[in-house]
DNA sequence: ATCTATATGTTACATCTTGTAACGCTACAA
DNA sequence: TTGTAGCGTTACAAGATGTAACATATAGAT
């Protein structure tokens, strides 16, 4: 319930994201080995990449621990975390708060389809009983 | 399914929210009443607000019509579309286009409470239903 | 017709963010 | 000992954002 980080949510940029969707995907990296993975689709000089890894650790969204000389940066939160912290951002921002407007709105558009509906449906019953049986509100 | 608009859902700053929002929560306003409006907790001079505006104008938050020679700003989507466009953004930027995903999260998280939840699975549930009846996926 | 208050048009500028990169320094390996 | 792989530091351009001055136009009052 505590908010907590205060590490303000700044939106990453293009590139940021890039080398964050690599280090999600392939696991603590070097900036070498990020620079090299993406080289097909985004050429960097390795001053460059590391600027980034160097940024998106300042924004927390990278810790980095030296193995050798080598610096390992690795993700702070899993993908998931990081959207739903993300999407709690715009709740706080747009819907005062309530999640409940905002999942409600998405269901009216169709950004969930049935199947996915059923499933969170079901998600949703185990979940409330859980909550039931041990007294949560 | 299309991606409805191009318009790229670029952050909004601090000062760009605040007027959306007083829009949103006083419907169309000319600058003054905006600039009268957001006063007290944020003084600016009458060209700063017109220059907001135009600017929200120009990302396709706000439109204006004419009344007299005021300008008249209304925005140009309720606040709850502009969030679920912004969480749109976000599961296609995080979760690979799933929002499933994300929502699960949120219950796991809590972001959703009990009440919201059980209202929630009712919504889901009517909203299955009536796709079912009428053969949507 | 002229003047004035009010509303819009235009331009400017400082700060921050983001992408990009050059240089320089250090330590380990051959 | 010397090259090289890696990190540290600094820089800079472009775009976003907050802030505002100054210019211009026009409806209404006199």
């Amino acid at each position: 319930m505590t908010n907590t980080s205060n590490v303000r949510l700044k939106n990453m940029g293009e590139v940021e994201q890039l080398v964050m969707d690599y280090i999600w995907t392939h696991g603590p990296s070097s900036s070498e080995a990020c620079r090299e993975g993406l080289a097909a689709s985004r050429p960097m000089k390795d001053s460059t990449i590391r600027t980034v890894l160097r940024r998106l650790e300042e924004k927390g969204f990278l810790t980095h621990e030296t193995e050798g000389r080598t610096f390992i940066y690795k993700a702070s939160d899993a993908r998931q975390n990081v959207a739903v912290r993300a999407v709690k951002a715009i709740i706080d921002r747009f819907c005062g708060g309530s999640a409940e407007q905002l999942v409600l709105g998405m269901v009216d558009n169709s950004v969930l389809n049935r199947k996915q509906l059923e499933r969170l449906a079901r998600k949703i019953a185990e979940r409330t009983t859980a909550d039931r049986k041990e007294g949560h509100s």
